[in-house]
DNA sequence: ACCGAAAATGTAAACGTTTACATGCCGACA
DNA sequence: TGTCGGCATGTAAACGTTTACATTTTCGGT
């Protein structure tokens, strides 16, 4: 049913040994033996088989992606930035969203073990650190927004304190003292850095602090409308809110209209990641820019180092800067549109 | 370095049948048997070696998906409905944005060979049908928005044309008499279609028809804006534009935009696939909704519908419907924002 | 205690490659 | 003519599993 190389070989009347050399373009073959093979093999429509392949070369040319989610543009953006950089190489990218809970992490671990030469891990909750030991040792992985790892590997990360700091500062810098956040969801760590950037502001600033301005939040767009609901109930109004991502900020601004309050003359509102979609809102929506798929490429640059190195490499810590993106949102005399 | 079943195995003092039974949890093993194995399993920290395994039963629990592209949201959005059918299988994903053009795809087709069960393909350009014939005889595959197949393969697309009836119809019925068309890339299928759909309309309404009328697209936000700016110097302009995706929806809308145009008053705007986006531009867009992630999670089933068939299947179309969603940006009395 | 069946475990072949090593061949040089 | 070196090719082991089949163990019934 499957031709294999040894239908080639016989076909040809040459030795397996022969059809590989070909197909690797390695060795000295004969032209004459080598057109022999090649259209020997081009008749029976043969390919070689990856997986024997690579089970005798413990090379995959495929490299893994674990991600908790799917959803969003976050998300789908890393992945395009991580092909990118893969495909160059001529690698391939096996992806697995799982849960970042515990077992379904460390399971995922375990069926990607032997099927990629490496590994890109986004796991950003905090308490999955544990699962991270659970790596292989001195396999290649790259931690992408993860807290930073005590084992050895690699990671990079973007400047969610500064960019945070920058933010809010911004918003404080348009004379609101009454600022609100929506926070990320709980236990993970790029919502921890924000708010903790947030909290840094409010302290430098003089600003009103009260347990109340933080609302709790998942990332989500439905989580940022829940959380705009509630805050919208506060006696006094904060007067400007920051959203530890886009996807809560649009959430929030949909709940804002709704309210028939105008942004930002009524109330500012910032995001985090300048998604594409940040641009498209109307308002415009102030941001944190991430590059976000500069993000995926340098995870898959770092990554490709470490598979070549021959010898054993630093691990090392790279952190991305962001950008504040002055839109209309936060009601700056801010950029276009 | 890794450990292997026969390090549990020996550790154990059992033999690698044994181990493997316990792994497969197959079979009968005995529980004091089992523990020990299980034990010697954590404390070597050993994994089953995926290819290894693959290569003998020859299943390797991964779906391979062919994409032409990783931009945009629409391509996010099927992998996403891919991925979450391939979970609830166990699966994983191999994704592979190979160029269209024949040899590229060949070569993606022949790189996953051996290293999937099955393949979702999406190359919607028309000439790389040819291509198609080199995929393995009587290997599962499932085409994605392809034009209809003479092999006998799975295909899923989405109702194009009656969408691009609808849209056109729409606006004809909105009273514009002259309606332009921001056309798809060429070759493309589904820009045929859409194409089709709108001459259709332009036939039976008995509205306008010019060349000029029809503009070059590309399906990208850049290819919509410098199609509109080539629509707005059209004499006279017309007062209704159809643009076959979302993305060149945008890009016109800025265009528009810049030039000082009001939407809809001067000029009314339609496009197609209704991304998450369109909800969210002002003014929100009218386009035609596809239920993507709807679209990926059907080709996801159907491939295992025939991983798992025993008997040869009959080879099936299914088309998806596609519904019209007024919004503001077509002039209409619509839904909300 | 013994027999036989059933249950548990072991042995080894297979999966489709790559590759170290062995073999054979040819021509050049002494 | 014999020998050596280099090149082309063949042989067979290895990669880490699963699994058919063979073998051993267990155990109930006598």
């Amino acid at each position: 049913m499957m031709i294999t190389i040894k239908d080639v070989a016989r076909q040809a009347g040459v030795s397996v040994a022969t059809v590989s050399r070909v197909f690797n373009d390695i060795d000295n073959v004969r032209p004459h033996t080598r057109e022999r093979v090649q259209a020997v093999a081009l008749e029976l429509g043969y390919s070689p088989h990856g997986t024997a392949r690579s089970l005798i070369t413990s090379r995959t040319h495929t490299l893994g992606m674990l991600l908790p989610d799917l959803y969003g543009e976050f998300f789908s953006e890393v992945i395009r930035g991580v092909d990118q950089a893969a495909q160059r190489e001529g690698f391939h990218l096996l992806i697995s969203s799982a849960r970042a809970e515990g077992p379904s992490l460390e399971a995922a671990l375990r069926s990607m073990r032997g099927r990629v030469d490496g590994l890109i891990v986004m796991s950003p909750d905090l308490d999955a650190l544990a699962s991270r030991r659970s790596l292989p040792h001195g396999f290649p992985v790259v931690l992408l927004n993860c807290p930073p790892s005590d084992a050895g590997h690699d990671s990079i990360g973007i400047a969610n304190y500064e960019g945070a700091l920058a933010m809010t500062r911004h918003l404080a810098g348009q004379g609101h003292t009454r600022i609100a956040m929506i926070k990320g969801a709980e236990g993970n760590f790029d919502a921890a850095e924000r708010l903790r950037g947030y909290r840094a502001v409010v302290r430098e600033r003089n600003l009103d602090a009260h347990p109340t301005l933080e609302l709790a939040g998942d990332f989500s767009e439905d989580g940022g409308h829940a959380a705009a609901l509630r805050l919208l109930a506060l006696h006094p109004r904060p007067t400007a809110v920051f959203a530890a991502n886009d996807g809560m900020a649009v959430g929030a601004l949909s709940a804002f209209r709704e309210a028939g309050l105008r942004v930002p003359q009524d109330i500012a509102l910032g995001g985090f990641d300048d998604i594409p979609l940040a641009r498209y809102v109307e308002p415009a929506l102030t941001s944190v820019h991430v590059p976000i798929n500069v993000l995926g490429e340098h995870a898959t640059g770092c990554l490709f180092a470490r598979l070549r190195a021959v010898e054993p490499m630093e691990s090392r810590r790279e952190v991305l800067a962001t950008t504040l993106v002055v839109r209309r949102s936060c009601g700056a005399q801010g950029g276009p549109g």
